[in-house]
DNA sequence: CGGAACCATGTTGTATACCATTTGGCGAGG
DNA sequence: CCTCGCCAAATGGTATACAACATGGTTCCG
């Protein structure tokens, strides 16, 4: 395990594991979810698995149709694009937070994963995988964690889960990740400065290149 | 019943009973929730009860702590006053989406919304309660849903559920209240009309007043 | 031969049972 | 008298069992 996961709950596990199948694309969008069979894939039984798709279902990444299953938002390119705006504008406001309030430890943690997701992105020549991702997340999730403000935390955990990852996953190269990662640098160098103004601007350049990579990738083209 | 709520699934009703606990002030912040307790009280099993549980933790009302039980998440009037930016910024950017998709059914239910909350907000002299909060609630989402997004409409349900209600329930007069039903109006017609700028105007402004109430209650007066 | 009703099967919704962990109190020992 | 550790009760975490609903196939009737 690269990232320090607290994988201790049973539910934790099943989210996190169902969450990375609907994000690569294991799991197509509109497919139906079938709690027994998640269940025994990922060895636990429904309860843990029901709860997942609950919160699953409260982020907008599945849907509950009542006794007739749980089926995978589907999601469009205007939609995407859509969210990725608004990912930019909560998250840029929280980086330009987070500035002003971030503490040394929150700092080191940055630091931790930069670290990592550079090592990661420069070793491989294909997709660094699902553990950049964690890094990934866990970068973001640091930052909005630093503005101290819980509900906000929730809500960008929310609208990023999607966006940004599934994005970054499908169809970057190798060249995109080291950009991101370079990106990623420069967040971290703002905050650490504390320049509120440089930080929210860097953010939101680095997740409207992800944006950029949405609509280059037209939709004609498959995998 | 006034609203057409969705009350047949167990987890639905475990879910707005124990939110509007909440909101209500009925369970302090910071106190902590027993499963078997709410069950007891609903006359349902714990299963319905951790569920809604879950979902109220994803959108940041609630949080659980390993083992050791599930508190009402505390929220300071500075974290209170960011939501309502940008819950303002989110709901501005839906209504303008929505002059520009919305359907008539669409725009009937909206109408009945704004029928409703008139005729409470006019009828009673004290807070017009439950009900009225419940149609508000309505309205909002209505306007969400036509935007045809859904992650966005989990988004906003999110951002929304704690900060607009929880200040409306509070201390709004009922001159508050009969205000607050004139800007429905307003945000309505605007919809209808398809004038997007004007949508957007009118519910940031709708929105902003409702954080100026937040600011006003300086936390110095008790109930 | 076509259609509708019925039944079998599978899946979700909810309740209950069991296990692990926490917590508060009591008693023994320092 | 204070402290440490053990024990019991309570509570959360997970598994299982049962009930309600949906679905697809088959059969019976027109």
């Amino acid at each position: 395990m690269t990232a320090t996961e607290d994988t201790s709950t049973a539910h934790q596990k099943a989210y996190e594991r169902i969450h990375e199948l609907i994000l690569t694309g294991r799991i197509a969008p509109g497919e139906r979810l079938r709690e027994r069979n998640l269940g025994a894939l990922l060895g636990l039984s429904r309860t843990p698995v029901r709860e997942a798709l609950r919160r699953l279902s409260s982020e907008g990444t599945v849907r509950f149709e009542p006794n007739r299953g749980v089926y995978v938002e589907e999601i469009d390119r205007g939609e995407l694009l859509e969210i990725f705006d608004i990912g930019a504008a909560l998250e840029s406001r929280c980086a330009r937070l987070a500035a002003r309030k971030i503490g040394g430890e929150a700092l080191d943690v940055l630091q931790d994963c930069l670290d990592g997701m550079t090592s990661l992105a420069a070793r491989s020549e294909r997709n660094p995988g699902p553990d950049y991702v964690k890094l990934d997340k866990r970068f973001h999730s640091t930052i909005v964690a630093a503005t101290g403000n819980r509900k906000l935390q929730a809500l960008v955990e929310h609208v990023v889960s999607l966006p940004v990852l599934s994005s970054a996953f499908r169809q970057y190269g190798p060249d995109d990740f080291r950009r991101s990662v370079r990106q990623h640098g420069e967040i971290l160098e703002a905050i650490r400065s504390g320049d509120e103004a440089w930080a929210e601007v860097a953010m939101r350049n680095h997740i409207l290149t992800g944006r950029n990579a949405v609509v280059k990738q037209d939709g004609t083209a498959e995998d």
